[in-house]
This record gives C-alpha cells, structure tokens and sequence, in this order.
RNA sequence: CGGGGCAUAGCGCAGUCCGGUUAGCGCACUUGGUUUGGGACCAAGGGGUCGCAGGUUCGAAUCCUGCUGCCCCGACCA
C-alpha cells in the first residue's frame, strides 16, 4: 500500500494534508472550499461534541435550533457585525430551477427570484436576537442559556481541511442575561469550559486571554479567546467567548422589565467551537507516521492484532481481552481481517492514531503475554495477561498526560520574552511560536506591526501579571506583556 | 483577486516536445493458489468519452483557440 506521508521538516503543510487524507479524516468534495467528512474524522468530531455537549448542559445550558437561512436585512441591523462578515457571505437569491430552452440540463428559473434574498448563515446572532425579542418580557425569562449544534457557511478565499472550510460544523451559543456583570460572568465562564476541554480532553495547551479591539469578534465588546501553538511554531484561535454588551439588544430591539418594573436592554453573550479544533488536534500531537490521538478523543483506544493471523484461538482470548477493556468502558477493536498481514495493520494504525495496539501473538500466548505497543512514544512492552485490564487502562491516562505534558514543553520552549523590535522581529522570523512583549495598547501600533511582521497579536492573557515595560514598537509605557505570533 | 503548476483507470504517474498500430506502468480492485511475529508473492482478470467545446489534419492524449475545474504560494478570516 505504501501510505507514506510528507515529513514535517521537508513540507509542514503538505505534511498535514497527508494526514487528513491518509488518517482517513476527510476528503475534498466536488464543491469548492467545502469537505467530506469522512467516518473516522466524524467520530473525532462526535466524541468532542458528546463532551462539549455534557458540559453546557453541566453548566446550565439547553441546545435548540435556529434556521439555516437569515433575511438580508437582519445582517445589516447592528452595524459592527454586517461589516464583519458582509464580505464572506454565501447569498440565496432564487427558490427554483427550469430546464434551459437552450437543452443544457437546469437553469435558475429568473422568474423565481425572491423578494428578500436570504443569507445563509456566517453565524447566528441576528436570527437568534430577532427570535429572543420575541422571548424576553421580564427579568423572570432571564438569563435564556442556549447553544445549537449547527453548520455554517463562510466564503474563504483559501480553504484547508478542518482549519479553515468554506463550511464547517460549530456550536453557538447565545445567551441573555439581566446584568451587565452576569453576562460577563458567562462569557467568562464558557471561556474556562473552553479552556478546561482543550485541555483535559485535547491535551492541547492553550493560553486564555481577550482581544484587542482590532482582533475583536464584530459586534463583541469584549472577545474572550483561547490560543493555541501548532507544532510549525503557528498560533491557532481555538475557540472564542463573546461579552456582546447590549449591542444586539439594541439592534434588535429586546428589551426587559426588572424587578423595579423598569424597562432595560438585555445582555448578551455568545460563544463558539468549531471542526477546526479536529485541525488543531492533528497539529497538536501528530508526527511523521501520522495521526497522533489523545486517548479521550479517540474513536478507538486499543486495536487488538492477532499475529500472525487470526485464528480461533487467538480470536478466543482477543474478544476475552476486548470484553475485560470494554466493561471498563474502553473502546476496542479486534482486527479479524485475514486478507491483511500484521505489518500493514501496524502501519495502518499508527497512521490513524490508535493510542494503544496489542500485538496477540500465537508465542507470546503461550508465555501467557502480549505485546503492548503505544503510539506516541513508539514504546513496545510486554505485558502479562493476568494485568493487562489495569495495565491498559494506565496507560491510556498515562498517555493523555503524557501528549499534555509534551504540547506543554513545547509551548513553553517556543514561547519567548523579547524586550525590543529588533529580537521581536528576528524571533517572528526565525524561531517562531508565541512571542510575548509590551505593547502600547493602540491599534495603530498592532497594525504597524502586523503589517511589517504579519505577526498578530494573538491575546491579552488573562493571567497576565503587573509589570512596567515600554511598547517594543513605539517606546510608549506599558504595564503588561501580551502574546504575539503568526497564525493560522 | 494576483503569481505558479496540473488535468490520461479509484489513487499516483509515463506518453504530449517531434501527430501514426489495439493508450501504458505502479498501487488498489476481482478470482485462484502459496504465504503469514513490521507495509507478502505468483498467476489470471475487470476497469479509460485521455477535463470540456471548437479548429487544423487522411489521422489528435499529442498541434492551435477558447472555456472549466483543481492544487500550491500570497492579500482576508474560526
């Protein structure tokens, strides 16, 4: 079969197109800018969702579902926003087809043009607030906590699979609330639910942090955001919390009586994940054999080969040892393919990133041990079958540390303090990664920068502490460091 | 939208410069057999409007014109 895939070193990109191919993550379609998801990257996809899905709802939160299309009109409503996506919307303007008189197959029919043309949605907050107008009397029907699951369309000049598609899959949330200070609370809170699922479930580094006004979400008064670095030393937004003020309460009109009878505009928040983290994970941890999973997120966690074939007897004590992993709520599976040979089913499953493969093997049976393989270290072990539940199951949270703790390095070696723009410039340059510095606070200086460097400033970390510096661009005082870096 | 490349079997490619039998190779696929502890081997098969539309010619994958699509690199973005 011969799978090989690029090497990082020779050609990063090319190295994660090989992957998603070769994973069998997903597939370029017949629409531009759009993929397939293929069952295996599906099932990342799903597995993050089940999660995210359980901790809105920890958190108060109920999914419901808004309409694909949003009337032209209702974009144009909150001025800050229409102008952030007015230039990557995707436009419906006719509702039906005729055959061409002309012979060549359909045609829109122009008598069938719409009297309003529909958008098809960039993101939903204008469909969603004209709704909740409709929804909120009173401070009892607040906070109004909900997220659906949906697609989205935005028309990108450059796609690439998973990090940036003309489509892609996404929660949104959109919520209400009566204050000012509660509203920001959620945002906040969202933006630690973001970052504790990166985290825990990813085993991706991020650094929680806001935006500076220019980097904003259009229409937010404050983004809330988490940052990632990519094994090329590349920024990655992997997911943002929005404080949108009272912005689309206003545009929208919604407004609420509290407890003093007094009428008010409600607050709002909204917030985001998309299958853009899938990218973010392949990035995370893979290597030049391939996919490298987090156990937590893995559709499989442990690939059971018989060796040197299958064989009812290695069959036999494989579903034993597959029974004992799955009643602890592990996910096997056991290869009884006979047309392939256990070389390329080793090579197949480092490609798709299996965290755990047992070798079964005919001699090792009859010492009564199987061989345990790991797939980010490459590590082999021998193991005896009498532990080889509590063993596996070790090693699968041995595993996800372990990817934590590597990502973590990592970052932590490609993060640099530089103190002027002549080491700024050199470190954007050559090392790369996130660069952490004074900045002024002004947008002039962020765009200058920008402009000279294509660095951006990726956040202000929340966790920021107090410290007098000068702005490495315009010497101007400033109290605290911010993260710049190239970005995806 | 700029710059570069590509379009021939499911995938990867050769053939195109210099037109000429029946369009070829590797992988994959089907069947049979032999194998089997890190991507097995042998044999026999199936599979093509050579991206589309014109043109030149006795004859076009090959030459000419136009179109379309895709990929890579840049400017915009989750």
């Amino acid at each position: 079969m011969a799978k090989e895939i690029t090497s990082r070193a020779e050609n990063y990109s090319q190295w994660y197109n090989d992957i998603v191919k070769k994973a069998g993550l997903a597939d370029n379609s017949a629409v531009r800018g759009c993929m397939v998801i293929k069952p295996y990257g599906y099932a990342i996809w799903e597995n993050m969702k089940d999660q995210l899905d359980r901790m809105f709802k920890d958190t108060g939160h109920v999914n419901a579902y808004f309409p694909l299309f949003i009337p032209k009109s209702f974009l144009s409503k909150e001025a800050q926003h229409v102008e952030g996506f007015a230039k990557e919307c995707a436009v419906v303007t006719h509702h039906r087809l005729m055959n061409d008189p002309a012979g060549h197959g359909v045609i829109v029919d122009p008598a069938a043009k719409l009297e309003e043309e529909l958008i098809v949605r960039p993101t939903s907050e204008t469909i969603i607030w004209h709704t909740y107008k409709d929804w909120i009397q009173s401070y009892r029907d607040l906070p109004l906590l909900i997220n659906q699951w949906a697609n989205v369309v935005r028309w990108e000049m450059r796609t690439r699979p998973f990090l940036r598609t003309a489509e892609f899959l996404w929660q949104e949330g959109h919520t209400a609330h009566a204050t000012a200070a509660e509203a920001m609370a959620e945002a906040r809170l969202i933006h630690d639910v973001y970052a504790e699922f990166a985290e825990q479930y990813m085993a991706m580094p991020v650094i929680k942090g806001y935006k500076s006004e220019n980097e904003r979400f259009a229409g937010a008064d404050e983004t809330f955001t988490i940052e990632a670095l990519m094994q090329d030393g590349k920024a990655l937004q992997a997911g943002t919390s929005h404080f949108l003020g009272q912005n689309f309460a206003k545009a929208f009109d919604v407004t609420f009586l509290n407890d003093k009878n007094e009428s008010d505009y409600v607050w709002a928040t909204s917030w985001g994940v998309s299958t853009r983290l899938v990218g973010g994970l392949i990035m995370t941890h893979s290597d030049d054999d391939g996919l490298v999973l987090p156990p937590r997120l893995a559709p499989i966690q442990v690939v059971i080969v018989p060796i040197p074939k299958p064989e009812p007897e290695l069959l036999e004590k494989a579903e034993q040892i597959a029974g004992l992993l799955k009643s602890m709520g592990i996910r096997v599976k056991i290869d009884m393919d006979e047309t392939k040979r256990p070389g390329f089913k080793f090579a197949e499953y480092e490609m798709k990133g299996i965290p755990v493969r047992l070798g079964l093997g005919k001699r090792d049976l009859e010492q009564n041990v199987i061989e345990v393989a790991r797939r980010d270290t490459k590590e082999k072990m021998s193991v005896s079958l009498d532990r080889i539940d509590s063993f596996v199951q070790s090693l699968l949270s041995d595993i996800q540390a372990s990817l934590l703790q590597k990502a973590k390095d990592f970052r932590t070696e490609y993060t640099t303090e530089v103190e002027n723009y002549d080491q700024f410039k050199e470190v954007i340059e050559d090392k790369g990664g996130f660069v952490s510095c004074h900045w002024d606070g002004t947008t002039e200086t962020e765009l200058k920068i920008k402009e000279d460097t294509k660095a951006t400033l990726r956040c202000i970390p929340v966790d920021a502490v107090e410290e007098q510096g000068k702005c490495i661009y315009s010497g101007k005082p400033s109290n605290k460091r911010v993260i710049f870096a190239k970005a995806y």
